[in-house]
DNA sequence: AATGAATGAGGATTCATTCAT
DNA sequence: TATGAATGAATCCTCATTCAT
């Protein structure tokens, strides 16, 4: 079926890597993780079940890789913004920040998503060794990514960069758990309109936690400065 | 088997209600909520399976209430910290009520791990009769404690009460997954130094989060005051 | 709830029974036997759940009961028309005789099917004794109203009256079981026009079979005499 | 377990599927269907639970090819005796033809009761896509099975044949229901002798049904001649 | 006689994972 | 390296029936 029929080679390990992790990206935009099963993943890649497992230890383990990379690229994306809102420093406000964190989430709802399952599922059927990997990742990224954030937040103190986006991490955990509720909760919040209160827009949401969260640490460190 | 064969009374049916929330809570406490079979709650309750079923229709309604119950109490509790608090103006400040809602969340361990269930488990095999009430429970609960944090906090504005205990929902969320990872992911932190950034404390972390959050929001309410 | 708590007298008590089984009835017409439960049962005749096994042991003692009170309802209606033709001997021909039989099982739908269970379910659970009644009943029945129906058909033989209905009994199963396949088959069916062939008529098909029948057995008959 | 590890070819694969359809009428030939449990099946079969869902999606649908079969080599039977009674015209009488299909009936116990079950169970829990194809096979079968009839008996009209097989089809289920009683029913017919007159042979009586059914198109078809 | 709370047996099915080929 | 046949664990829920009240 597939155009080769083993990979030999280091690269095309690679690249039949990455089409399995495709198929179980495009499966999980459509339907939730309880609902893929390794099997859709290996059809859909076009290659056999037993074959996955030549690549990814458990489906756990897939999942977790294919959280990894959307986080790369998720860094990747926000490294590049911050570097423009550096270069403009009028620009580079918490307002600005906030924005451009939120817009950067917009596209990302198989991320956020994957998020919801890290610590209950994904991190489960794994590796110590997998699971450090993982974490030395988001470690390094969040480190670099957290002291671009400092030399654009002068209010941040060191380390502040990379504890915002740990808060980051909670917070998009709890919104995305907030707004997107079980099909029956939304049925019960759409025909009941008292419950209005419940109905939560995650973009909207996120950026109002997000924005006063950065007021609160600005306006501490202004705080603290009276304080000296 | 149990001290009292029949439960004829509503009284007696609400203490054998009670005797399976509380097998179930004891239960949760010591595994997560898959490893729960409805049979052990059945043995640990000293009842037969189908009798779990005459109070509560399925496994996740039976968890919904135990959600419903232990929220009710920690806004008891909440409550009557705040009218303490009220009564002493000059304590009525956003530290105290940071420092009591973080205690307030010390004891409460399971709920903060039902909570995470909430979305993605509880919700779904329910009716939405139930879901609509357990909503609705949770917004006149919200929306009075709201109130309360409002008398409070003179910088929260009307609703603002409210829509900060639904914050502080998320947020339970989401640093409850921060701070509470899968036992792998714990050891992995524990055996490699490095990855002492994501060792999170609970009750630390969401302070942290909560203060700033009221600072931000206090902030802004100045500021706005100034813009005037 | 009920006009009357206790049913003290053997009257009050059969009517009670009578509420039970037109309940019974009231729900076989609606859902098949498996989908009704003698919870279902009491809550229609307006008791609760154990008074019904009061009246009936199990529940396919009730279900057979109902089965019997069909039976004498059929039995009278066919005796009766059975005198009308009887009284008009040029009419009591195998076509009249075909063509009340057929008319006679039109309104009795829930009897055809209660059949299909008899053998199945209905005889299953049941006392010996309440097996033994019933047949004996049906015996008297069959053999009355075969009696009759060899009065009206010279051909049949002594006891060929009987033996008529008793084939008739199990014709009346095997075009039920053809005509009214499961769901899902008549689905089949109906978007397969290739598959006309099964699509069965009962009463049509059920007259034709009875009128071979009774042309088969006239012409033997016939035949025998010419052996003679 | 078995002597071969594994299916690979189609062939090895048919054998297997054959196993398991051999496990289940073994089962079925001893116990009532609602008696027997997959895992029942698989055990007989020497494999795991799971593998028979790896040829058979349900139950419903392993027991709808086991009737599938057994049709099969039933027609494969008749057929060939139909040949031979063709080849030997004197003898291609209706009785000789009422004879053999009894006769070829006599060792399909197990077919008779599976049809029983056939609208009631079987066709419940099955693809529509399979009722077709089982319809479809019977359709065809019944159609060549058919023609051969009409050649015997030279009374059929076209399509009579068929007609004659369904007609057999119901009667073989009909009689089945009767002759063959739930357990509790033969020991109320063996402990009164006064019940004797519903201890049917199915043998004889299907016998008896079909001649006097032939012997009614027989006469039929006369009849209408003499109404030329 | 009536109630209704309590019982508990009973089974199909999925799917991640393994391993013979 | 690839395959895909084989594995087997694991559990919710219904409902006929009983029996304490």
């Amino acid at each position: 079926m597939a155009f080769q029929q083993r990979a030999m080679t280091d690269e095309q390990k690679e690249t039949r890597r990455q089409m399995i992790l495709a198929a179980a990206l495009a499966l999980f935009k459509a339907s939730p993780y309880d609902a893929i099963s390794m099997a859709q993943v290996a059809e859909r890649a076009g290659i056999a079940k037993g074959t996955v497992y030549l690549y990814f230890k458990t489906k756990e383990e897939l999942f977790l890789a294919l959280q990894t990379q959307a986080f790369a690229e998720w860094f990747d994306e926000i490294d590049a913004h911050l570097a423009g809102l550096a270069a403009q420093p009028p620009r580079c406000a918490p307002d600005a920040v906030v924005e451009m964190l939120g817009d950067s989430l917009r596209g990302w709802g198989a991320l956020t998503r994957l998020l919801t399952l890290s610590h209950s599922i994904l991190e489960r059927n794994v590796d110590v060794s997998t699971a450090v990997s993982f974490k030395q990742f988001l470690h390094a990224r969040t480190g670099r990514t957290g002291a671009a954030l400092e030399r654009c937040l002068p209010f941040l103190a060191a380390g502040g960069g990379a504890q915002l986006l740990l808060w980051l991490y909670a917070l998009v955990i709890g919104v995305q758990a907030v707004a997107e509720p079980a099909p029956i909760v939304k049925q019960a919040l759409a025909q009941e309109p008292s419950l209005e209160f419940f109905q939560v827009d995650f973009e909207r949401a996120l950026r109002d936690l997000l924005r006063t969260l950065l007021d609160g640490l600005a306006h501490k460190e202004r705080k603290d400065d009276h304080e000296r």
